[in-house]
Order: C-alpha cells, then structure tokens, then sequence
DNA sequence: CTGAAAGCGCTTACAG
DNA sequence: CTGAAAGCGCTTACAG
C-alpha cells in the first residue's frame, strides 16, 4: 500500500531469493524450474503484486503481446460482434487487439499495416473479410513475415492459415435439421462446383440422408452457381418433379431465397408444403426471411479460434481451422 | 531494399552526422535543434525509412503512444461509431486505441483497467457512456493518476475533464432553425430544471428568439423532467393554451416524442399545424419518429476531440469542452 | 543548441 | 536446472 512504485522483476528475484531469469522463467513457462523455486516465485509475485511491464518485455524480447485486426467495415453487424469478441479472446489471452480500418485510401492502410507491423511489432494479425482476399495487404504481410489468420477467404486459400466454418458439417447439420423435422424426400441445391465448398456440402448432405437411412433420388441435387438466379433456375427443376422433395436445403441463403420465390410463384406454400433451408455465407448474418432456416456462423468461437492461434505463435499455424456451426 | 535490419536511431544519427539526442530532439519536436542539423536528421530519417520503436519509447520515456477506450456495449451503434472514429482519430495522432470492454464483472473490469494503466502504460483513457458515470472505475483512475476525459456524463463534472455537446448552442440552434421554418409562436419544454443543461438549452432558446426579434410568452416555457410522463403534462399545458404554439422545441427526444402523442390525441397535425423538435440524448442516436426533428450528437467530433486532448497530453486537460452539433 | 552517459525492465544468448 | 552479463532502442537527466 506504501509502496512508492511498482515492483519489477528484481525485487521478485530478491524477495524469493532467485536470480532476475528464474523470475522470467517461471513467468513464461518456457523452461523447467524446480519446483521449490517456482513456488518461491509465485509466492512474491503474489505478495508484490508484480505484473511484467509490456514494452520492456517487446524491448527485450520479441513478443509484443499485442494482435492487430484488419477489418474494412465496422458498421456491419458481423464485423462489430468479430471485433467484440476478438476483444474478449485476446484479453483472456493476455494480448491487446488493436482495430485497424482498411478503407478506399489503400496507400495510407497500407502504411497503417506496415506501421503496426514495425513500429508496433505486433504478434500477428486477424483479416475479415473482404480483407482477407486483398491480394496487397496479404503481400505487404508476407513481405514482412508477420503471422496472419485470414477468415473466410473465398480463395488462395494456400497463401496462409485461415478459418473457415466446417462446411461439411454444415450440410450434414442441416439436413439432419430437416431429416429430424420429420422430411424423407429432401433435395439439395449444390453451390458453384467448382469450389470445394460446395462438394463439401453436398457430401455432408449426401452422407446425412445415408446415416438416417435415406437418400435422394439423382435428380433431388441439383447445380446451382450461388446465384439468386441459379437458384431459381434449380428451384424450378425441383419444384417441377412429378414427385417433388418436402425440403430443399440450398447452399448458401440467395439460392434458398430464390426457392422461397419459386414456390410463392407455383402456389406452394412454405412451410406447410416446403421446408426451406440455407447457409448464411460471409458477412451476411441475418436471416433473409422468417420461413428460411439458415445456418448463422459462429463468430465467437472464429474469433476466438484465431486470437489463440495467432496468441500460440507462428509456429503453430496449421493451414487451415474448422468450426462447427449452429442451426437457428 | 537490401538493409537486413531495420534503421535505428543511431542509424540516422550517424548518417546525419550528429547525436542520437538531436535525432530524437527533432523528431519529438520538444527542443530547438539548428535547421542544419534538423535538416540533415529529416533528410537522413527519410531516407533510411526510420521509424522509432514503439517498445522503446516507451521504455525509455514516459509516453506509450497507447490511449484506452472503455465501452459497455459494442453492439450499440451510438458506441461502435465512436469506436470507429476515435480509431481513425488516434491513427491520425500516431496513437493506437486499445478497446476494452466494462461488463457486468466488474472484478475483471476493473483489472483489465488497472492492466491497462500498470502494464500497457497507456497514456489516458476515454470513458464512453454509461462507463463515464462508473464511480468504481472513476476512483481507480483517480487513484491511478491517469489522465481520462468522459463522454458526455450525467453528473459529478468536477471529476473529470469531460465533453459534452454545447447545450446553449443547441438550444439556439435548433430554436434557430424552427423560426427558419416560419414559426413566430415557438414553445420550449425545458428538461430537469435541476441540471445545468436545461437552463443552457432555454437561455439558447430564449437568445434565438431574442436574436430574430420574437419572444415567448411566459407560458410558453413549461419545465419537465426529461421523462416521457413529463413531457406529456407539458405539452398539455402548451396545447391546451389558447394562443397555442405552432412549433414545440422540447429539451429532449423522450419529451418530444409526448408532444406528438398528445398533439395526435388533440387532432392536431404534424408538421402542418404543429413542428416538434427535440435532442437526441447520450446513447440514442436514431431519430423517434420521422415527423421529430431532432439534434444529433457530433459523434465523430467528439471522438477526436478525446483523441486530442488524451494525445496532447495530461496538462492541457481542461475540464470542459463543448462540441457543436447539427441539426437533423 | 548539443552530446556522452546512464537507465527504462525485461529477455536473449552464454556459461556452468 | 540456474545465473551473470549484455543488449533491446529509445529517452531522461547532466553537463557544457
């Protein structure tokens, strides 16, 4: 209480009778410590109150303890709830995030980038989408050989880890959603096949029918691009079958809406007639229309994901993270 | 392009033929340096790229460069949009802006805080509201001896510095703007007679009229209390007149939106017989009703206002400053 | 106006 | 497993 200022380091090591680097080891963890020490520490940090000053542990060694977060829009509800939780994940990690915009004046993000990365020697940094595919802040950052974890890219997804929602999953939860809501004639409408996405879907939709004992007849999948139009293009093959599905489960939410059009137009009526279902892509997080079920990302557990990965250090950054999702 | 390190301060101090001092002298700006030198340091900083680490600073001096912004809710807009500004502001002022959110843990809160200003070092704090009225946080920044200013606080002003908008001027401007409008018979609700910014506001009132050769009658200033039920009684009294008035400038949105229900209850229409003005208060930032005019607070303004004052550091804090604000 | 010295509080090698 | 030394890159006094 008297204490004219802060301990340090060094008189941790002198209370608990060990050098300056016993101190710091048992802080950090890095190295063995006999035990008898390490309680000796832990006791004077405790007693004194001692918490490590961050710049002087940047200064002397290389971590900064500090994340950095390259967002372009802060008024989109997704990125405000990724920021927020972002926030949490790097408190509880012991890190600071420092937000940073990049807007149309790219020159001058550009250089906000480069000065977090030097002067401020940020740990790694966080891109949201549409960041993560600026091919000119991902060059500046290779350049630099600052870690970085892109979340949902839409592709060069080997240019760095990223973190992507388990697409699989999603297919397989969502048509499990519908399977247990009592459908046995469920149609699929793939997204663009030429992103392995969609074929995840689809296996996780093929193989959730499988599971509980179901399957789709050939013409129950159908090829969509993504599109609002592909949508009702494929909603108007499906709807049209003699014998026509009781659930279509689209690939991303444009094409379910798409189907909602369709049905409205053919007098089919939802949910009565036809069930509904999409996947919430992106940035978008809200729910297009009330009888559209949709799969809304997991922003909490993203960001935290990428908070930790970046907080574990480079080394541990494996290419690619899935998350499971939630139905809503 | 084929430096293997980053240029330090010695670096450009060799260059420019001088002491590290004197590059550090020019580059803070605080000490007169001889044009030749200063310019030979410039010269020599920009050609070597030099940037001066962020750790270091800090270490060695007493400025970290770092400013905190304590928030209750990210989610509001009113907050991610002061956010968003301050963040642009403190990247104008070669800050960074570390958020960090007050919830309903204040233990944790308060710690995150108090690691803030232990660890970080940051250089001051922004209190958004409600954080701006929390006596616990306010005491252990006190305590702390850490610069802060508030946001637009509902009492104890002798606290802190803080900012807040110019009421006199929106109560003159708004009143301003309704005798644009054509309105001779103007009104005025003041708000809690006990705060200083009711008065404020009716003496700017007052002036306008004043200023455009109009007066109110005596009855035509009728107190509330800033509540909704307030508001009601007070515009009952002012519709019920027999002279009544053409426009109603109440102190604040709840008020306002009172005025409009009972003009509605007397059949009085709005805009055509009757204009309603209010101030958009604290948090709210949405306008109550399309037929409200209201004043909308200088968000952006305010934010680097904050900015500056935290930037410039802890002397030039005075206790109060006013924002101007625009009509909406 | 300018500079040489010391120090900020940690961590990295280097020894043992 | 542990410690003495040196250094991270700046800035603060202290001199002149």
């Amino acid at each position: 209480m008297k204490q004219s200022k802060r301990a340090g380091i060094k008189d941790v090591a002198e209370l608990a009778g060990v050098s300056n680097m016993t101190v710091s080891r048992v802080l950090n963890g890095t190295v063995k410590v006999s035990e008898e020490k390490r309680k000796a520490v832990l006791t004077a940090v405790e007693k004194l109150d001692y918490k490590p000053d961050l710049a002087a542990r940047r200064l002397g060694g290389n971590k900064s303890y500090m994340l950095g977060l390259l967002y372009q829009d802060l008024d989109i509800s997704y990125v405000s709830k990724f920021l927020l939780n972002a926030l949490k994940s790097s408190r509880d990690q012991g890190f600071h995030l420092i937000p940073n915009e990049i807007d149309g004046d790219i020159e001058k993000s550009l250089s906000s980038v480069v000065d977090l990365i030097e002067i401020t020697r940020i740990d790694g940094l966080i891109l949201l989408p549409p960041v993560s595919d600026n091919q000119q802040i991902i060059d500046v950052l290779k350049k630099h050989q600052t870690p970085f974890v892109r979340i949902t890219p839409d592709s060069h997804f080997d240019l760095s880890p990223y973190i992507c929602i388990d697409d699989y999953m999603v297919g397989y939860k969502m048509t499990e959603h519908l399977i247990n809501l009592g459908h046995k004639k469920v149609a699929h409408i793939m997204g663009n096949t030429k992103q392995g996405t969609s074929h995840l879907r689809c296996q996780g939709f093929v193989d959730a029918l499988h599971t509980n004992h179901l399957s789709a007849p050939e013409e129950f999948i159908v090829e969509g691009t993504y599109t609002f139009d592909s949508g009702v293009e494929a909603a108007k093959k499906l709807l049209n079958l003699a014998n026509r599905p009781s659930a279509i489960f689209a690939s991303n939410d444009e094409m379910a809406a798409a189907v909602i059009l369709v049905a409205n137009n053919l007098g089919i009526a939802i949910p009565e007639q036809l069930s509904v279902a999409g996947v919430d892509d992106a940035q978008l997080a809200v729910t297009l229309s009330p009888n559209l079920t949709t799969i809304k990302q997991p922003i909490a557990q993203m960001a935290e994901l990428a908070v930790k990965l970046l907080a574990k250090g480079a080394d541990n950054l494996k290419m690619k993270e899935r998350i499971s999702t939630a139905i809503s």
